[in-house]
DNA sequence: ATAAAATCTGTAGCTACTACAGATGCAAGC
DNA sequence: GCTTGCATCTGTAGTAGCTACAGATTTTAT
């Protein structure tokens, strides 16, 4: 049994997230000691350790909780874990290709800024100039 | 002139992010009609469209601020501009890496879940287990 | 004149935390 | 046994960038 602060320490995850994700019913409420201090055991470090990996990978909070789930429930299926993960794998996909458009418009913009108006005033930027046009 | 619900349609911005712009002081307060309505000219409509093409572009509020005062500054530099879209590929870019990571490790999981445990229980499968594992 | 639509202000909600304040608990040294 | 100092407690509020109401008014159309 340990207290809070070990857990943080073992986990890496700070001692407010321990207790938000108690609150939102993640984590079990450990015991107490008598004083009211949480006393935590190896299980609820296992679970925080699974917990912490998938948001790592990309899960919200409802998808994890989904996975907690599906790792403690013999009725469930196999499938159901996959599924969250090509879901979490379209989503991934789509925030990547919304960055990369970004990228590719702004190193258009770095790029014309560098070569046409270096040592202008602002307002005359190129760049102010592509935010300026509709 | 033109109340808040045109200006929202015009740009695709929804009204209550309008106000929330003008909140934050990144909108100038537009005139009033009589009985309180806002009034817009295309001066505002202009700003607004600034103010959400830099959005898209990945600047925050903060940044978007900035990038308002260099479009209006005679006295700043071009290169503050390009300091600024500098500076956001190189948040781009990081979130673009940490995106690729995990999407490697998502493929990984899919891949090994397929051609190992199909219709497993869910404890069972590779998935669970991988988020399992320290 | 009246009904319907638009807009008003103000507050609360969302995600996933993080940062306090102010009150206790606990463990070590003397 | 007492004090000191750190750890932990609860509860609330803050962060970004909106979004979603409620309930009151204004404007527009018939």
């Amino acid at each position: 049994m340990f207290g809070i602060g070990v857990l943080s320490r073992e986990t890496g995850c700070h001692i407010e997230t321990i207790r938000y994700y108690e609150k939102l019913g993640l984590l079990h409420e450990p015991q107490r000691s008598s004083g009211g201090h949480r006393l935590y055991n190896n299980a609820h470090q296992k679970r925080l350790g699974f917990i912490l990996k998938a948001r790592s990978l990309g899960f919200n909070l409802d998808k994890t909780r989904e996975l907690l789930s599906l790792s403690e429930n013999t009725e469930r299926s196999c499938s159901e874990a996959l599924t969250l993960v090509e879901t979490n794998l379209l989503t991934i996909n789509e925030k990547m290709a919304e960055l990369q458009r970004i990228k590719d418009s702004l190193l258009v913009m770095a790029k014309s800024c560098q070569s046409c108006c270096p040592g202008a005033k602002a307002p005359d930027c190129t760049i102010v100039d592509a935010l300026s046009t509709v």
